[in-house]
RNA sequence: GCCGCGGUGGCGAAAUGGUUUACGCACAACACUUAAAAUGUUGCGAGCGAAAGCUCAUGUGGGUUCGAAUCCCACCCGCGGCACCA
């Protein structure tokens, strides 16, 4: 009988589905429990070839795991929140609910073609209210622990639509909608105390095993920078302005001070700024700029001085002006800086512009070139110009200047970060909603736990109203509540929850899915968390693993988890391209669907194409002439049992173990195949594994190795991870009666690998002049014996003198001459 | 601008200091066939040569080494991330 993947593959996932072999207890007598996670997707609709990428091989190495020994648990289940619902929404005039559902219901089924082993009895669907009550509750003990606070943050403000805009919709300033000038205003929003944990954020990564380029990315979002807080006091003033530095060490090349527009010190000097009104008309000019064209016009500094007021270096007592301009920014150190035009390119470009002196005070090894430089020196080197600094590295004067200035309290050491506050308030429809409540007498309340969740109501209207508010906030019956603390009338919170807070627990929830009473009880918890391995794309290197990680930090202070680190092993996927090299989109047409390609050739046959295609983190093209390889490939395999077992009739049927099996030279292939797919998968080196059965599938093709039962059952145990549904019919054919995933993974002799005669490099000069045959082991003294002899050799040699001989144990003899 | 990743046959790639091009695709010849498909066998970096063989080739240029795709320096190209962070 042919291969027929369409006939195997439905017949062997509705077996695995009624044996419920996947499923995941808790604790399995003698075995170690193994979390192994990919990232949930976005229920958009369809199953993309990226999301086959991430979620195949993911699965090929929980399979290796599970026949390994471990007890495995491999959950999936859907990030369910989220906008592209809502849009759908608007477009198609579904209510994003059963637009997220039915999407949720095509892709289950995508999902379980796969054949992959997830445990759907754990799926999570965050837009449950069994789940978002959970989501809610959480938010209540960030809430009650200091972690949430409700704040004005500055927003893209269209003051003609009435509403908030995202970055991408107030391109140059300007509103997507109705044209007007975009401005930044103040709105009260939720944010979680990310930042308040920034150390402990850096820290952790240290000990994780998770990509470096990842762990530098989480670092750099970070930006820890340490450095000096200096007061520079106001001439004839009781106030100071405190700037921070990095660059102490600069501190004689200071000549002016720059403030960011919103510094508060502004409004303090009021009666004495000369040019008041001038001020503030700059200031409110950069009100109306976005933070986008704040950035795009890098270059083109612009500033205006506060007349009438000088602050003083606190090094040398010399007085300086103070600008204001947009190039600083508020919510970074001190919001005010000291600018050394000489050795800051940004402080040098604004100094050019409106003439400001620039003091040389660090020379570098690198001339600046000429008397007229071009851009400032942001090296180390010598001070010059500088006191009784002068001369002193540049490094050394850093800590000497802080230590001198900290002794007459001017200054304080101070570590700054980038990291921001995560705001958390979305005004759309399509979210968890914050249980929050507004009473006048009160203020904020919590909403009791017992009253959770609070429901998304199901309003006929989420369009986003367009007065910066929820949809929520049309909802009458939604909004009026009581009190929670008084009793009186009070009103809810109508902003939902950004989405990553749903996806920033949701491991945690798949160990105690069910649950009804807690977000996950603390035994389950146990059992199972942290992750092991967590596999996904690299786009979330930042966002949702930062989140997740802080969620993490932050319940553990809690006590409600006893880790402190959510993910212990990471591992990204590359990307997918078309099959022409550019991005899949279909607009250019490229677009590969996986549904098309199980049909055409089984899922067996796409899994392990995909494995096959190159290093598992770099991605790359989808060539569907390439999946040909794979079919002749998995062909090949099915006919070799074909061709190797007599037909059995259900009675007796041989179960083989590797022992049993004879040919020597197949042998020591089969055994060195199974130390390359053993380590191989476990490196995640998905491609190199498959090749490795390729070249045994090519060598048990011969015709000598055709009735050999031993090697076939054991191929077949390497091959379960990559081709689940093949090997499992295969295996049942040979007369096993439990699954070959119930199998343990088989195990090489090292005695066998080992080659008893070696192809030994003869290199003169380092140039490879011959191969020879010889035993294993042999000595340098041997070798160098035949290879002098050798009349190949011979005319390279030409009677010279030998000066050198570099002899590589079983690998080659380089002859110097 | 800064940080990170990559550049090897016609193509996807292998090799992480020791045989460059494993494995697969494409291509060509042959076998099977009335024929085609499928399958199998063989060949397949470039140049010179009848052949044995030699020379050259891992983005470019230099260096370290007995020996470099691999390590170091400079540069070019492509991709990803961040972006006035003081």
């Amino acid at each position: 009988m042919a291969y027929d993947p369409q006939k195997i593959e439905k017949k062997w996932q509705r077996a695995w589905e009624k044996s419920g072999i996947y499923k995941a207890q808790d604790t399995v007598g003698g075995k170690k429990n193994f979390y192994h996670m990919v990232m949930f997707p976005y229920p958009s609709g369809n199953l993309h070839i990226g999301h086959w990428y991430n979620f195949a091989p993911a699965d090929v190495f929980a399979r290796f795991k599970r026949m390994n020994g471990f007890n495995v648990m491999s959950p999936i289940g859907f990030d369910a929140f989220g906008l592209p619902a809502e849009n759908a929404a608007i477009k198609r005039k579904i209510h994003p609910k059963n637009w997220t559902h039915k999407n949720i219901e095509n892709m289950r089924k995508q999902l379980k073609s796969m054949g992959n082993i997830y445990d759907w009895s754990r799926e999570v669907v965050t837009c449950d209210p069994e789940y978002y009550k959970w989501t809610q509750w959480l938010f209540l003990q960030f809430y009650k622990n200091g972690l949430a606070r409700k704040a004005k943050v500055p927003a893209n403000w269209c003051p003609s639509c009435k509403t908030v805009l995202a970055n991408e919709q107030a391109e140059g300033g300007k509103c997507e909608r109705c044209d007007s000038q975009v401005i930044q205003e103040e709105i009260e929003q939720w944010l979680f105390k990310i930042s308040s944990y920034a150390d402990e954020l850096l820290k952790g990564l240290d000990n994780l095993d998770w990509p470096e380029t990842t762990k530098i990315m989480q670092r750099n979002w970070i930006g820890r920078s340490e450095g000096l807080q200096i007061k520079f006091s106001i001439s004839n003033s009781q106030f100071s302005i405190p700037v921070f530095t990095t660059r102490a060490d600069t501190l004689f090349g200071c000549t002016y001070l720059v403030v960011a527009p919103e510094h508060p010190i502004i409004l303090n000097l009021k009666s004495e700024i000369l040019n008041l009104k001038f001020v503030e008309q700059y200031i409110e000019e950069s009100k109306k700029k976005t933070e986008r064209d704040r950035i795009s016009d890098l270059k083109e500094k612009s500033g205006v001085e506060l007349k009438g007021v000088k602050a003083i270096n606190p090094v040398n007592g010399r007085e300086v002006p103070i600008f204001v301009a947009d190039y600083v920014i508020m919510h970074y150190g001190t919001g005010a800086i000291m600018a050394v035009p000489a050795h800051d390119n940004r402080d040098f470009d604004f100094a050019k512009k409106y003439n400001l002196p620039i003091i040389e005070v660090v020379k570098g090894t690198v001339p600046l070139g000429g008397t007229v430089p071009t851009m400032a020196y942001e090296g180390e080197g010598a001070l010059i110009n500088s006191d009784k600094f002068t001369g002193m590295p540049s490094n050394d004067a850093r800590e000497r200047i802080g230590e001198w200035l900290q002794k007459q309290e001017k200054a304080e050491k101070k570590v700054y970060y980038r990291l921001k506050d995560w705001l958390i308030s979305r005004q759309r429809y399509w979210g968890a909603p914050i249980p929050m409540v507004f009473c006048e007498k009160c203020s904020w309340q919590a909403i009791p736990e017992k009253d959770l969740p609070v429901l998304l109501p199901n309003i006929k209207n989420y369009l986003p109203t367009g007065e910066g508010k929820s949809p929520l906030a049309k909802s009458k019956k939604f909004i009026n509540t009581v009190c929670p603390k008084c009793g009186g009338s009070a009103q809810r919170e109508t902003d939902t929850m950004d989405t990553f807070i749903c996806s920033s627990w949701y491991y945690l929830r798949y160990a105690d899915p069910l649950n009804e009473t807690e977000f996950a009880s603390e035994e389950k918890l146990k059992a199972w968390l942290p992750v092991n391995v967590y596999v996904g794309g690299a786009e979330h290197s930042v966002l949702h693993l930062l989140y997740s990680r802080f969620f993490t930090k932050a319940l553990n202070k809690m006590g409600l988890v006893n880790f402190s680190e959510p993910f212990l092993g990471l591992r990204h996927q590359g990307i997918i391209l078309g099959p022409d090299g550019q991005k899949m989109s279909k607009s250019k047409g490229n677009v590969v669907d996986p549904d098309e390609q199980v049909k055409k050739y089984g899922a067996d046959a796409v899994r392990m194409y995909l494995c096959f295609m190159g290093p598992y983190n770099q991605g790359g093209p989808y060539n569907p002439d390439g999946l040909v390889g794979i079919n002749r490939f998995l062909n090949k395999a099915w006919g070799l049992f074909e061709k190797s077992t007599p037909t059995p009739k259900g009675v007796g049927a041989p179960t083989v173990s590797v022992g049993e099996f004879k040919n020597p030279k197949t042998e020591k292939l089969l055994h060195q195949t199974i130390k390359r797919v053993t380590e191989d998968i476990e490196g995640m080196r998905f491609n190199t594994a498959v090749s490795a059965l390729m070249i045994l599938v090519n060598e048990l093709q011969q015709p000598t190795y055709k009735k050999d039962h031993g090697s076939i059952s054991t191929f077949l145990l390497l091959l379960a991870p990559f081709a689940p549904h093949m090997a499992e019919e295969l295996w049942s054919r040979l007369g096993n009666k439990d699954s070959i995933h119930n199998q343990e993974w088989p195990k090489y002799d090292p005695k066998l690998i080992e080659e008893e005669r070696i192809n030994l490099i003869i290199q003169i000069n380092g140039k490879v002049r011959d191969k020879i045959d010889v035993p294993s082991g042999i000595s340098e003294k041997e070798a160098s014996d035949l290879v002098i002899n050798s009349e190949k050799i011979k005319k390279w040699l030409q009677g010279q003198e030998i000066k050198k001989t570099i002899f590589v144990p079983n690998k080659l003899i380089n002859l110097v001459v």
